[in-house]
DNA sequence: TGTATATATGAATATATGCGCATATAAGGA
DNA sequence: TCCTTATATGCGCATATATTCATATATACA
C-alpha cells in the first residue's frame, strides 16, 4: 500500500477536518517535546543565550548525562543546533515557533 | 518552611529568569495534555462543537472508556466542561488559549 | 603519544503513561 | 422497582520515558 494511499484515505475521513496521522504526529511530537520540566528549562535557558552542555548542567543543577541526553533529544527534532569551539558545544535554539509557543505559555502561567 | 520561603528561593536563583516551580509545572501540564494524539484528537473535535463520550467514541473510533479517561485528564486540567441532558453529557473545550495553542501548532505542521 | 577536558552514549532502573476489560454508577422510562 | 442506556472508574498489562552510572569518543595541548 503506498503512502499516497494513506494519505488519500486519511483525507477522506466522514469529518472532513479530522487530521492526518502524520499532521498528528508532528503536532503530538512537538508538544511532547515541551512537555518535560528538564526540556522547559533548558529550552528557556537558550532563549536568551547560547551555553555549552556544562554551563547548561551547572546552571541547572543537572548532571552532565542528563543535559546531553535531552539535548540529543532536542536536536533530533531540530530544537536546537550547536556551534563547536575546542571541545565545547555551543548550544543554541532553533526553532522560533516552539520557542513562541514555550514563550506564550509561560507568559500565560505567570499572569494567571 | 513556608510557601512564601520556598517561593522566594526559587525567584533568588542566579540567573533571575529561571522558571519558578509552580510555573514549571503548570507549563509541562499543559504541553502534556497536548502531547497524546488521542488527546489532540478529542479536543480538535471540541473546537468545532460539543459532543456527547460515545459520539466522540464512535467518530475517532476510539473504545467508550478510552474516551473517558481521557476526557478526565482534561477535565481536570479544565481543559474540558460538560453539559448534562439525561443521561447524555456534552462535552465542549473550556480554555481558549490551549486550543489557540494547538491551532496555531496544527497550522504550523500543515503549512510545512 | 600521552594527558586533560568536554561531550556522547549504552545499559540498567524506576517511574509514568495509555489502553482495555470488567464492573460500577447514574439517570430516565416502562 | 426493573431495565436500558450513557458514562465513569479500578485494575492490570505493555510500553514509554527520564535519570543515573560507567564508559567511550573527541579535541586540544604538552
Amino acid at each position: 500500500m503506498s503512502e499516497d494511499k494513506n494519505k488519500r484515505e486519511d483525507q477522506e475521513k466522514k469529518h472532513a477536518n479530522e487530521l492526518d496521522e502524520e499532521t498528528l504526529f508532528v503536532v503530538s511530537q512537538t508538544f511532547k517535546a515541551l512537555s518535560d520540566p528538564t526540556r522547559i528549562r533548558i529550552l528557556h535557558l537558550l532563549c536568551e543565550q547560547e551555553m555549552s552542555v556544562n554551563q547548561i548542567a551547572d546552571t541547572l543543577e543537572l548532571r552532565q548525562s542528563t543535559v546531553s541526553h535531552q539535548l540529543r533529544f532536542l536536536k533530533n527534532l531540530r530544537l536546537v543546533k550547536y556551534r563547536r569551539a575546542g571541545t565545547t558545544l555551543f548550544y543554541s535554539h532553533d526553532d522560533e515557533h516552539v520557542i513562541d509557543l514555550l514563550q506564550q505559555t509561560i507568559n500565560h502561567a505567570l499572569h494567571h
